[in-house]
DNA sequence: GTGCTGACTGCAG
DNA sequence: ACTGCAGCCAGCA
């Protein structure tokens, strides 16, 4: 069926929702959580399609060395980085400070 | 239909 | 410790 087909996007969505403010995850987090580990790309896939929805934080996706990578896909290159700021998550050189201590894993969160 | 690209990651050298 | 490469899969030329 078509609409299994865009679960994995919708999926990826659904978990991004999920991060509670001032909390951040990576790609490859994500794509583990929905059991597609190896296809953490697809997971950045998802979130540029996503950039059309209202309620998905995408800025607070980040890759695994917490590195705005994505930046450049938000309407400024500093979006992002103003966003992340705005919840109390501090950025230095496109980089996250701190990363692992705003680190949220949805597999610890939500699989329990 | 074929091939390249990309908001990534993990392993090999 | 740093750098390079292969794997994954959807979208576009």
């Amino acid at each position: 069926m078509a609409e299994q087909q865009y679960k994995f996007f919708e999926d990826v969505w659904e978990v991004v929702r999920l991060i509670p403010r001032g909390r951040v995850t990576s790609y490859g987090a994500i794509a583990r959580y929905l059991g597609t580990a190896k296809s953490s790309r697809m997971v950045g896939y998802a979130m540029n399609a996503a950039h059309a929805l209202p309620d998905v934080p995408a800025h607070r996706v980040v890759n695994r060395a917490g590195v705005l990578t994505g930046k450049q896909h938000f309407s400024t290159l500093t979006r992002m980085q103003e966003l992340l700021e705005q919840e109390g998550v501090k950025v230095r050189e496109d980089q996250i400070i701190h990363f692992e201590k705003h680190f949220w894993d949805p597999m610890l969160e939500l699989r329990l």
